[in-house]
DNA sequence: AACTATTTATAAGA
DNA sequence: TTCTTATAAATAGTT
């Protein structure tokens, strides 16, 4: 065996936290982690009552979406209000009907874990309301360059006196999310 | 030790894959998943390129959105184009700057890992198009209730001729997804 | 918010 | 591409 610990393969490697270069390695980890993508967001869903939403474009301009169907059907809703995007939304939540039917169920058609119209009513405004807040929020900002090198989020984001944060960056995810703070069920 | 073994903790706990009841618990989850699912997000498009766009809802029904600022403005704009949601997305963008320089970069400032404005744009089309076609492609659907146990998937979705399927459902992810096929960079 | 042991995800290689 | 294997990473329950 070529590995000189005599173990069958190297396992998992670290890689860097950069594009990746070889374009057969690429297009294994897409689709590797667009689905693990994927099924995260159906466990938060599941476990947690969240609504998901999410759309990936790869590098070939290829679009995939995730969502449960109402929600899909609310997004849509948002993005384009025609009829024919209704009935785009109609012909999903059909689909996904059909393969419920001959599979044998997905989570969110069962009752106990399904989401009700006022939830989606909820969701659609909140939307609309987040926009909204934000706009309010940020009135009056100046050109980034302007304002750098005074720990400006905290100014501008004081830790009680806000509606929305950057709490996952704050936390050291290493990334930045816009949302709403103060979670409380 | 209260553990017969000996050991400080049980270490992580398999559970089940429903609705976590313990109020104290599903918030820890949500808080925890929430910032998972956006860390893998951002791997996703750091490692392949790939443009990502999410939007979660608590059941208290706050909002958490996650991108980097030219795919927001792109999805904000696409929401809706009024003059208030574009100035919504500047203001994202103008913040997430400051962060940026506070702290020294993100990656979609960095040149090797940015996106270029004609990929935005490509988004945005991208978007549009989708819909069409599925549009298109559901064009006479009947109600899921009269084509059920026939594998309607499969008639709906012949193998080599189409322009979407659920390919993740049908690889046993164990949850569907609306996407294109035929993978290629 | 930190800590561990365990579960889960996944990079390489077959 | 699909399957395997070993390691890397995520996280449930606890402190």
């Amino acid at each position: 065996m070529e590995n000189p610990n005599g173990k069958k393969t190297l396992g998992r490697r670290k890689i860097p936290m950069r594009k990746i270069e070889k374009k057969s390695s690429l297009q294994v980890a897409f689709t590797k982690r667009r689905g693990g993508l994927f099924r995260k967001a159906s466990e938060l869903s599941i476990l947690c009552r969240a609504n998901v939403a999410i759309m990936v474009q790869s590098p070939a301009e290829k679009l995939y979406a995730f969502g449960n169907p109402s929600v899909v059907a609310s997004l849509v809703n948002r993005i384009d209000p025609s009829p024919e995007a209704a009935r785009f939304a109609q012909g999903y939540e059909a689909a996904m009907k059909m393969l419920e039917t001959e599979k044998g169920g997905f989570w969110w058609e069962k009752p106990s874990e399904g989401f009700e119209l006022h939830e989606l009513e909820g969701f659609r405004t909140a939307l609309g309301e987040f926009r909204e807040k934000v706009t309010k929020k940020l009135d009056g900002f100046e050109k980034p360059s302007t304002v750098t090198q005074q720990h400006q989020s905290s100014n501008l984001i004081p830790a009680h006196d806000q509606d929305f944060n950057f709490s996952a960056y704050d936390q050291g995810f290493g990334f930045p999310t816009y949302d709403h703070q103060d979670f409380g069920f």
